[in-house]
DNA sequence: ACTAACTTTGCAATAGTATTGCATCATTTT
DNA sequence: AAAATGATGCAATACTATTGCAAAGTTAGT
């Protein structure tokens, strides 16, 4: 089982050591993006600062991607597999619930494009919504 | 000359001090979105914690809006006379110039209209473009 | 297998922003 | 004029993010 885990850590060119696999293991199976303390608390006991680092390297490496979900904390969330790891602060919508105050990626609703005024150059995008998510939507 | 501002304070309903007074001009002078630690080095010598309330009042009256630009550091700008104070998360863009490491309101250039997945509910938008800037675009 | 070079990890320490508590001063109300 | 309310200033704190450095682990060359 390790080794699929292994395998997408080689193929983003990241050295699969102990804790790494631990991480990314943990990672998969979140399904809202977590932080660092998320993180630590999710873990066994582990050093924060290395997970910190995992984290870093995780995202230059183009495996997970951060979200500044506008709370102060960042969020980490794991990377589509096609991601290249250079522009990966790509152009999904996250989401953050006000209600159980989860933030998604909402990896099929995209940013649409948009004209700019006069000279300005667009680099990246980054559209944060938040509102009700569908499990906490009473509807 | 103070008429004008003290009246724009009159107007929504925060009693016009001499430090929001002066508050108050110095926001109106930026073209860009400034931080606590540029209102309080562009400001005369105040103490920094009634800035930041200063700034805090203004928001919640709807006089002003912060943007969360993604550098870590709370900006804030001025809002359209016209925002009522409750949701003026409004729906223009941000604008976050790599170059010269400003952060400008777009107010022309409106959040397109998005069609979330199912049940999900929006309440605010929140979108920060990164990129160069008219006058950093050497086009 | 052994050493050198490099990487990762863990602990300590620091930087910076955001935020609260409390006492003082000012202003408005009765 | 006294009481109540709001604004200000100082001190202190809470967090998140980040760096320095030394120890441990890993890889490569001989």
């Amino acid at each position: 089982m390790t080794k699929d885990i292994e395998q997408r850590l080689n193929r983003k060119n990241i050295k699969p050591t102990a804790m790494r696999l631990l991480v990314l293991d943990f990672l998969m199976q979140q399904n809202a993006a977590i932080s660092l303390n998320d993180l630590e608390k999710g873990m066994g006991p582990s050093d924060r600062i290395t997970l910190y680092r995992t984290l870093k390297t995780f995202e230059e490496k183009g495996l997970v991607h951060h979200i500044d979900d506008g709370t102060g904390t960042t969020k980490y969330a794991l990377c589509m597999e096609e991601c290249d790891g250079d522009h990966h602060q790509d152009l999904h919508v996250h989401f953050y619930c006000n209600s159980c105050k989860e933030t998604f990626c909402l990896p099929n609703t995209k940013i649409p494009q948009m004209t700019l005024p006069e000279k300005f150059r667009s680099e990246e995008m980054n559209l944060v919504i938040k509102g009700i998510c569908d499990r906490c939507n009473p509807d």
